[in-house]
DNA sequence: TGTACATCAGTGAACGCGCGTTCACTGATGTAC
DNA sequence: TGTACATCAGTGAACGCGCGTTCACTGATGTAC
C-alpha cells in the first residue's frame, strides 16, 4: 500500500502521526485541561493554523487522544492478558488488573483523561469512543461469560433481586450474561478503578511505595469477587 | 462578637462570605480548571483587582474552594453518621457510604475537584487541606477502632503480612488500628469512592437509574469488608 | 464633640500573555491532455 | 515527456477574547488628641 502511496498521502500519514505524538507530549505535560491546539503546533514546529488541515478543532483533538489512549491502554492489557493460559480464569483476572494499573501508573495524565474528571465543555462524541474505550471492560466481560470453572460463589450479601439484575445486564450492554456474574464483575471493576485513583490522585498517604500492598490486596478482592473463595492450589502440579 | 465588630470588620466578614459563595457558584458552573478570579469577580459584582484584598490569588482561591468542599462534605456525612446509634456499627457504615454519595451526586463539581484529577500546576497545601480532608475517612477509623462486635471475619484472601500491614498503618497515619481492619477499611473506603467515581464521570453504561442497584452491591460489599458475614437478623427487636 | 491624620476597601485602567480560529497568500504536488 | 491547470499543505498576520496581576487613585472608616 505504502508503495501505492503518493508524496501527498505519504506526508499526510506522517503528519497526522507527528500530531498525535505532538499533543500525547502536550497531554502528558499539562495534563487535559490545559491541551491546546496552539501547543501541539509549537510542539511540531508548525504554525498553529497548519493544524486545522488535519483536525477540526480542539475538541477533536481531545477526541483523538482519548481514542488513541483508549488504544493503548486496551493493547496493553490485552496483550498481557493474552499470555495467561485462557482455563486460569483467575490468573487472567489479575493480569487484566494489574496491567491495568501499570499502563495508568505509566500515564497519569491519560488516565486522567480517561477516568478522572472530564473535560469541562466537552462531551466525548460516543460513537467514536466507545470501540475503543470498552476493549479492557470487555475482557472482564469475556471472563464473566466463561464457563464458571470456580462455582459462582453465594456470598455477596443483599445481592439485587432477579429484575434488577436483568435490567442491570441490559443497560450494561451484555444481556445474556449471568445476572449475579455481571455484578461481582462490575464491582470488581470500579473497585479497581477506585484504587487506581486513589493512588494516582493521591487521595490516600502519601507513601505511593506502601500502595503496592493494597493494590494486592485489591486485586485479591476481586479475584474473590469474581471466582469465590480461592480453591487448593494444591490441585495443580507440583512446583 | 459581632457587637463588637466595626463597620470594617463586618463587612470583611460579609464579603468574605460572599466571595466563597461566588466561587462556589463559579465552581458549579465550569468546573475547577476553568475556575476564575474575573469570573468570581463579575459574579459578585466587584472590581477583579478588589479580591486581591482577601486572597493572594488564583491558588488560594482554589485552596479555599477544597476546604470548604471537604467541610460541607465531612459535615453532611457526619451528620447522618451521627443519627445512628452507636452501636449500629453496619448501620453507621452504610450511612457513610450512603451520605457520602447523596453529597456527590449533588455536588459533582466539587466531586470532581476533592476526588477527581489534580488542577495542573495546582499543588494544595497539605496543612490545610487535611484537617478537613480527613473527616469522612476519620469516621472509617473510628468504626475501625469500636470493639469488634462482628468478629473480624477471616476471610480476605492474600491478606499481606504482618510487617506490610504495620507499614500500611504507620504510613496511614493510624498505627495503632489492627492492619486487617485497616486494610478492609482502605478496601471499602476505595471501592466507595471508585464507585462513586464511575458514577459521576460517566464510565459506565449511562442509565444511571441502574446504578442505584450497582451501589447498594457496592455498600454491602463494603459492610462484608469489615464486618464479615451479616449476622441474624433476627436477634434484634421484631418488626 | 470636633478636628487631623492614618488605615483600609474598592476602582478602573493598564500590562503582557496565550488562546482558538479565520483568511488571503505562496509554493509544491498531482492530473489531463 | 512537456505543458497548463487544479488541488492541496503550510504560512503568517490578524481578529477578538479572557486571563492573572499590578498600581496609582479615591473615598470611607477608624484613631488620637
Amino acid at each position: 500500500m505504502t508503495s501505492t502511496m503518493g508524496a501527498r498521502e505519504r506526508r499526510r500519514h506522517e503528519v497526522t502521526a507527528a500530531l498525535l505524538a505532538a499533543a500525547r507530549r502536550e497531554l502528558a505535560r499539562t495534563g487535559a485541561a490545559g491541551l491546546s491546539v496552539r501547543a501541539v503546533a509549537r510542539d511540531m514546529g508548525m504554525a498553529p493554523s497548519a493544524l486545522f488541515r488535519y483536525i477540526s478543532g480542539r475538541d477533536e483533538l481531545l477526541t483523538l487522544l482519548i481514542v488513541d489512549a483508549y488504544d493503548d491502554l486496551g493493547g496493553h492489557v490485552e496483550d498481557i492478558e493474552r499470555t495467561v493460559p485462557r482455563a486460569d480464569l483467575r490468573g487472567r483476572w489479575r493480569a487484566i488488573a494489574t496491567s491495568f494499573r501499570g499502563w495508568s501508573v505509566a500515564h497519569p495524565h491519560e488516565y486522567a483523561l480517561l477516568y478522572g474528571s472530564p473535560v469541562p465543555e466537552y462531551k466525548a462524541p460516543a460513537e467514536r469512543t466507545n470501540p475503543s474505550g470498552t476493549r479492557v471492560t470487555n475482557l472482564l466481560a469475556a471472563l464473566g461469560m466463561e464457563d464458571p470453572i470456580a462455582p459462582p460463589r453465594a456470598a455477596i450479601p443483599h445481592m439485587p433481586d432477579a429484575d434488577e439484575l436483568k435490567a442491570l445486564a441490559v443497560a450494561a450492554d451484555v444481556p445474556r450474561m449471568d445476572g449475579e456474574r455481571l455484578v461481582s464483575g462490575l464491582l470488581a471493576w470500579t473497585a479497581l478503578v477506585g484504587a487506581v485513583s486513589s493512588e494516582l490522585f493521591e487521595q490516600l498517604g502519601e507513601p505511593v511505595a506502601r500502595l503496592d500492598t493494597l493494590f494486592d490486596a485489591t486485586v485479591a478482592l476481586g479475584e474473590w469477587l469474581l471466582f469465590g473463595e480461592p480453591q487448593e492450589e494444591s490441585a495443580g502440579s507440583p512446583a
